[in-house]
DNA sequence: GCAGATTAGTTTGTACTACAAATTTATGTA
DNA sequence: TACATAAATTTGTAGTACAAACTAATCTGC
């Protein structure tokens, strides 16, 4: 018996990443959140450079996932739009940064 | 004047990720080759589970780019096909390293 | 009080692309 | 001669990122 498909030596990693996260957008919002906990709709459009439509679908697809939780209140008149990382999205985070870490860090020795 | 575009903490640095190599079959490939600098079609199949097909269309992007060289001998009497990292390729890769070491990275010390 | 501007988003349409399945081309073999 | 295997390439489909168009609410000048 073969190794076994899991305990590669870290580029296979990359055959199960998690693409929801992978994606650069969303990987930018992810990363927001992991270090801020919760920023405001407005703040990330700011700060990602993503427009207002792009960053509302990608909010969309990480909140569907159960990766982060949108909280819409009126702030005054106005909405206000609040994304917070959830239990589940600090721990895909992890898990995927870790994958990442294997791919980019395994290679650290050969360059230079 | 604000910060230009490019001064950016890190998470920016998302912006402009060279999609080419961040997609997971390649980043596979280019991370093999970085490291061995030259393999052959077979063995990237066999070590990165990719299909013939799928394997084949990606080298073909790869090289359009630049990325890689491909050389098609035969080996007695069957085809036997190379590849070969460039120096753009692997400049392309060391920049992207870079670039997600400063995502993945710059968010370690909020963890654990 | 109503016409236009601004704010804060959502929905829609298009263009791209990853992947698998079908196809190709050549060689070995019964 | 037919059939199987090897080594890929080409094709078709399904999924998706992004921008532009749209929606809905509030503010502002007249």
């Amino acid at each position: 018996m073969e190794t076994t498909k899991d305990d590669s030596t870290g580029i296979d990693a990359l055959n199960d990443i998690d693409r929801l996260i992978h994606e650069p957008a969303r990987l930018m919002i992810m990363a927001y959140l992991y270090v801020v906990d919760s920023a405001d709709f407005l703040f990330l459009v700011r700060q990602t450079g993503l427009t207002l439509g792009n960053l509302s679908s990608h909010m969309s697809k990480l909140e569907a996932a159960g990766y982060i939780e949108v909280e819409k209140k009126f702030k005054g008149k106005k909405p206000h739009t609040m994304l917070r990382l959830t239990g589940e999205g600090h721990d895909a985070f992890r898990k995927y940064r870790q994958s990442m870490k294997q791919v980019i860090g395994e290679t650290s020795e050969a360059a230079q």
